[in-house]
DNA sequence: GCCAACGTTGGC
DNA sequence: GCCAACGTTGGC
């Protein structure tokens, strides 16, 4: 089983909208080192929390399962798409894409600023300087961790994310 | 294969 | 809206 972040603007697809239809193809993906952990890495079944960035603030808002294995980009062959590449050739396509499905929202937002100050985060690409990455792998252990506080604080009710 | 120009990401 | 960081492009 393999874990992920997956990064997308709210403001253009976000988990409520995730939420209401259920399963949504993630594509616009143009960038060779994230193709390629999808194609390489990326199964049926995986699990990924979904991160809101460029959002008020930023931080991981809930998970979503992962449909099926990495499948060629249909959007690159499209003129009229947004992320149109004329260099993909329908016979050797170069993008990729993955179905994601709702999984679960949290309550509370398990924001950036909260992760950045976690020692148990410090190796996730996440929260390094420069990080351009848009899918990342996370460990079991990052997972578990991020998991446990997103829980945590369900429970609690609040949004208070002090480092206990 | 170098590298300057350019585009994009994404926090702030 | 700004801009740092980084990836990609394309001339040479």
């Amino acid at each position: 089983m393999g874990y992920w972040l997956m990064k997308s603007e709210p403001d253009e697809f976000g988990i409520d909208d995730l939420e209401r239809v259920g399963v949504e193809p993630w594509d616009g993906i143009r960038n060779y080192q994230v193709r390629n952990m999808m194609r390489d890495q990326m199964k049926k079944g995986d699990l990924a929390f979904f991160y809101h960035s460029n959002a008020k603030p930023p931080g991981i808002v809930g998970i979503m399962r992962i449909e099926n294995e990495a499948y060629p980009d249909s959007c690159a062959f499209d003129p009229e798409d947004k992320h149109y590449d004329p260099k993909s050739d329908p016979d050797n396509p170069r993008w990729l894409r993955v179905d994601v499905a709702f999984e679960e929202k949290f309550d509370d937002i398990l924001t950036l600023d909260w992760l950045k100050q976690q020692p148990e985060l410090a190796d996730c690409p996440l929260v390094r300087r420069g990080n351009r990455l848009s899918v990342m792998p996370l460990t079991e252990d990052q997972w578990d961790f991020i998991l446990a506080n997103a829980k945590r604080g369900q429970t609690r009710g609040g949004t208070n994310r002090g480092s206990a």
